[in-house]
DNA sequence: AGGGTGATGTCACACCATGACATCACTGGG
DNA sequence: CCCAGTGATGTCATGGTGTGACATCACCCT
């Protein structure tokens, strides 16, 4: 028999997602959390880097899913459609969880703390898109543009999918609300 | 004799700004800052929320300044028009004041928790734009994207207005960027 | 003159986050 | 078979953050 019960990690987020469900973030102490997992507070912070981060764990896999679907757009392809096969990408990784993904984010907006990180993430999200899109050639001031816009319409789009259960699948969202903003800005 | 000095808050705001220029936000505490003010550390959480509040004391008014801008655009306005005039209205609030802008904003973007706390901040401005709009009769789904967009758009604008000193207005580089964003996203 | 008001101080406390060091199952070489 | 090294975890100590409860005292009003 091991001396730890395996994957500490994985049972610290899981305490974490039902503490912050029953009680809210505020009211949800690391040590709740460490205990429940069964690890001490001290652990916890050997895998997470402060309270809020335990929520955001597959951020850079979502991130590097977006820059390698815009990398991989043609080279025709113009930087907001570039942008946009990157969004796109993502659908890959939400598919099937959409309910987990709703619960998630029910407890990210209820805690105004966890929405900063959220936005942080997405800023970060936003960054990345822009440097993968000058790697394509695209001017620095035209690239953080069409990279923020993007992250804008990202948003957008989720919380469509996430509100919409028997809804289209994310990219498709994605593809509606990017059309959207289309018909919007000429006027 | 006055038993203490006037405006704590006027004080503690100049002190953490130039403790955060000399030594970092990380590096200071609100002991510091409040030493430096002239009053204790209990003092200062009566005035400030938290430790980053202190730098985001106009937010309020910036909010307040682009939604009377959005309401009191033409009834003609579409949305997109509409919220470019909120975005414009805050102009008015950073003429003259080009410098204090550009230290401030070295100053968050050294921190990560500070930009944070910048984006929250942002994010609240869309809301608040995007409420104006339904308050103009714009569906709610156009509402959120156009205000989400115009924000993108304004930090974009932001960002270009501080990082050049001999160049236009805010207002002006908030119309120019718009422009740059009409041209790219029909390709 | 006396009571109310409001800004501040003082004290106590829980929580967050991190450094330093100890512990002990597991692993691989001799 | 043993033993030194490794790595995940625990334990302890500490500094900073944020808040509640209550005391203080110049100022104002009547």
């Amino acid at each position: 028999m091991a001396r730890w019960e395996p994957d500490a990690e994985g049972r610290l987020r899981d305490a974490a997602m039902a503490l912050f469900t029953e009680r809210g973030y505020d009211a949800t102490t690391v040590g709740d959390i460490a205990e429940r997992a069964g690890v001490t507070a001290r652990t916890f912070f050997r895998y997470f880097a402060d309270k809020r981060e335990v929520l955001f764990a597959g951020s850079d896999d979502l991130e590097r899913l977006m820059v390698t679907g815009l990398t991989a757009a043609p080279a025709s392809a113009g930087p907001m459609q570039a942008v946009a096969a990157g969004l796109c990408a993502s659908g890959e990784m939400f598919a099937g969880r959409r309910d987990f993904a709703r619960r998630r984010q029910a407890v990210v907006a209820a805690s105004p703390v966890l929405r900063e990180r959220e936005l942080i993430k997405m800023a970060t999200l936003a960054t990345a898109l822009s440097d993968a899109l000058r790697d394509r050639g695209v001017a620095a001031e035209v690239a953080s543009l069409a990279a923020e816009t993007g992250v804008a319409v990202f948003r957008v789009a989720f919380e469509r999918w996430v509100t919409d259960p028997g809804g289209p699948d994310l990219a498709e969202v994605v593809r509606t609300t990017l059309a959207d903003l289309a018909d919007l800005t000429p006027g």
